[in-house]
DNA sequence: GCCGGTCCGGAAACCGTATCCCATCGTTGT
DNA sequence: ACAACGATGGGATACGGTTTCCGGACCGGC
């Protein structure tokens, strides 16, 4: 009974049968809705008004086959609940959506193996880059795992974007869009010792974690520049959320542990180390100063509100997404960039805001 | 010079590369991958151990344009930086993932025009269905708007759900999945009232959001059941956002308002009131209580930790997924669901924590 | 009025994969 | 030992568009 095309096809409409429909050929569809080649009014008219009447788009699967399609950004996260990654995703989306581009967003949720089948997945879908997002955790066997990523990605036409970690060692064919981690640590720390902070508790994440390590190492970096003696009993290692800093404050106390000041990881650290201070029976700022590293919304939104380091999360997005697209424009005419070119450092800077005093007693 | 296909491409490796190199028809690949024929285990070998040398993924639009593909999901949201939508799109992801499925993101930035360019664009991607977050703005427009969307994905053999927002009027194909609005606000408002508050300064959002609407409508109702006088000069509307919190706050401190509890619209919105009341020389909840509404993470962050309603946003994404695969599933057998099993409708409940106390002073 | 140039429409090849159908080979039953 | 059958592999075709290559029509100029 039916034979290939009847018309009462449940499925979507092709080309084939706008063309059938307008009475011209399924070239002439393409060309006027591609628009890349001279065709005249009437026929446009006409055309339209059956795509109009069918309501037809056109099947991105057959169009990218045949060379076409519009490019697609994958951003890979371990989890999309961080507010952080929010406003990264934000930029790259944005930048996407401005030339045209489409976005997808996968969650590993910290699980290499997933990671693995992420990247696989995208590589399958075509995708133009994949984009990796928040701190790595440094073992042996990541630098191996991401440069394999690279190659890979890089062979199948696509291209790594690595954001918010530091860049891969060696020749890979990746880009990195960074910030400066460390140096936001420093200035943040030297704003709690110049304030005469001297006695300060760490929270500076995962130990094993790339963002942690460099936050620490700017503190330390800070620490040493003031002259003041660092010591390591003094530093809580733990996941970046609201427990922890909630957690390391309250043993800390318990412990009988000294400080006029926590300098937490990130402002979510902050929120819960602030908390339990508070239920300590300890007021902040007089009895004891925070910071926080960050600065999503939440930090101007607590009480008081907590001075922190900006970190550009949004910008990162778009400029990675520019990144991508940069080399896929110049991409024509041989490597125009260095290995140089592809890491891409952004600033931070101190938000200053309620959350610190001189500490009320000097040791 | 070059062939068709010569040795030295730079492209991704197609299938036929690897039937040539391992020494075996497409076919024969095709079917080693797939698994769902039988093949002999020195076919399996060879044709592995050079998808392996050759770092070879199947192109997933050749894939869906031949039939088969992995189902994908898009996830339309106006701003992608509200934790609300996170926790809704974490659960998408992750019962889309559980299925193998893939999930899109687009945001649409409260612009109808790119809404419907990023519905048009799902469509050519083949999407299994468009997944529209939040509240909607409640104009005549819309509802023609979101019947045409959903005929039109329907016609394409995709299909449209709406999360957190009320069912579109009609017989209209698409699918619904909402909480329980105006009960939770008719539940969080009772709690207010049964404290002892009378006055009470309502911030139920955009007067034109549905949300917003079913909020004010549930607390009012609550107002009636109390047998307490409603006095629309006490609700402010305005965005969901931390400043609108702030300012109709101070705005009503500086008129003079008289009021003993804050009912806000969402968490962010009782953040902003909360520190507008501390700036004002007011402590909560000692001299005015308030409460939220969503139940995201912030509420508990706060000092003191917000007594809201809980929201089941996470369990919405994982049932409007399901919906969708059940129905793909379902979907030979004719219409199996009336247009009443379309409508899902999951519940909310008062989370009591410590920003409510009765009123200083009575009325 | 004829010729040449410009412009537009139609047919067909190809993008990479899945699948249908047929050929082949080895095996088993009688 | 022969026939029938099951297990596999290969060739061809469809999926929905884009694009190139041509051929034909229309127009203007001389």
């Amino acid at each position: 009974m039916s034979q290939r095309k009847t018309s009462g096809d449940v499925g979507r409409a092709t080309i084939r049968d706008v063309a059938e429909r307008a009475g011209v050929s399924v070239a002439s569809v393409s060309r006027v809705l591609s628009g890349n080649y001279p065709v005249s009014e009437e026929l446009r008219r006409r055309v339209m008004k059956v795509v109009g009447d069918l309501d037809y788009v056109t099947n991105a699967h057959a169009r990218s086959l045949a060379g076409g399609g519009t490019p697609t950004v994958a951003i890979l996260i371990n989890n999309i609940t961080g507010a952080a990654f929010a406003h990264v995703a934000k930029g790259v989306e944005g930048a996407a959506t401005l030339r045209g581009w489409l976005s997808l967003v996968g969650t590993t949720g910290d699980d290499p193996e997933r990671e693995l089948a992420l990247v696989n997945l995208m590589r399958q879908q075509g995708v133009a880059a994949v984009v990796l997002l928040g701190g790595a955790y440094d073992v042996d066997e990541y630098q191996l795992r991401m440069a394999r990523f690279a190659r890979s990605l890089d062979a199948a036409g696509s291209h790594l974007v690595l954001v918010g970690r530091p860049p891969l060692e060696g020749d890979v064919p990746a880009t990195t869009v960074d910030y400066d981690n460390e140096g936001g640590a420093y200035a943040m720390a030297s704003h709690l010792l110049s304030a005469g902070h001297r006695r300060v508790l760490l929270l500076p994440g995962h130990a094993e974690l790339t963002t942690a390590q460099g936050r620490l190492r700017g503190a330390q970096r800070a620490f040493e520049a003031y002259g003041v003696p660092f010591d390591p009993g003094m530093v809580r290692h733990g996941p970046y959320d609201y427990e922890h800093g909630y957690e390391a404050v309250e043993d800390s106390l318990k412990g009988g542990v000294d400080f006029t000041a926590v300098l937490a990881g990130t402002d979510v650290v902050a929120a819960g180390a602030m908390q339990a201070l508070r239920a300590g029976g300890l007021r902040v700022p007089e009895d004891v100063s925070i910071v926080g590293y960050d600065d999503i919304p939440l930090a101007s939104q607590l009480t008081p509100q907590l001075t922190t380091v900006h970190v550009p999360y949004e910008e990162m997005g778009r400029v990675a997404l520019r990144a991508v697209a940069d080399r896929r424009e110049g991409g024509g005419t041989g490597r125009r960039r260095g290995s140089d070119g592809d890491h891409l450092v952004l600033g931070t800077h101190v938000v200053v805001r309620n959350s610190v005093r001189p500490p009320a007693r000097r040791d």
